[in-house]
DNA sequence: GATTTGATTCGGTATTTTGCTAAATAACCA
DNA sequence: TGGTTATTTAGCAAAATACCGAATCAAATC
């Protein structure tokens, strides 16, 4: 993949909002409207998250069905949910090798 | 590591001009004036560089240390270099199970 | 057919990001 | 000291992004 197009993966995940919706994605495929629920979400309108929603799409992160009135999202990029925890593990390089003082 | 912190990560990643630069880090550090030779770098200025870098430091991805006249910078997180890698394999979900039509 | 529900699209504004030039800093060298 | 090289800081304009309310669309139900 291209440079262009890999750095939109990463912008796609680049927001809180969006890295919470791919967080809970991992879990398996929701609705827009149970992502509506989610604490970090739960300030934003609906129409911002239908927003970020696009935004990952757009970079290829996820994907989504519509199922009578529903839309389900789900991940469509499988490495984003290991991704996302390996970015959690910090700081593991320069690390303390014997000692952490 | 919390949300917004996480995201911080990922949206340093996200322009084509850092993740070029943590691409090459990953072969090793490097100074300021061999990441201008970069190609996917060679269009923009120096202090725009010098930007881009400060963005990816401020996000804890590389880390600077200065040795005579130059600025060296290497990554400072180790999974960067995979994530990069794993957001290049794609599509690997919903992929072609056996034949690809 | 009219209404309700779930979600998107549109239009606008405030904020953030990007990239530039010019100026400053810091280390080395003559 | 003065000059050169490597890099950052400052200040600014242009472009992109984030967010909202209003309007729209589509499926289900009354």
């Amino acid at each position: 993949m291209e440079l262009k197009e890999r750095s939109r993966v990463f912008k796609a995940l680049g927001h809180p909002a969006r890295l919470a919706i791919t967080d809970e994605l991992a879990s398996g495929e929701r609705c827009v409207c149970e992502l509506l629920e989610l604490p970090a979400l739960s300030k934003l309108s609906g129409p911002t998250v239908s927003q970020h929603l696009l935004v990952l799409k757009s970079a290829g992160v996820i994907a989504d069905e519509k199922r009578g009135k529903n839309i389900y999202y789900r991940l469509q990029m499988p490495c984003v949910s290991r991704i996302s925890l390996c970015v959690g593990e910090r700081p593991s390089l320069a690390p303390p090798l014997i000692s952490n003082r």
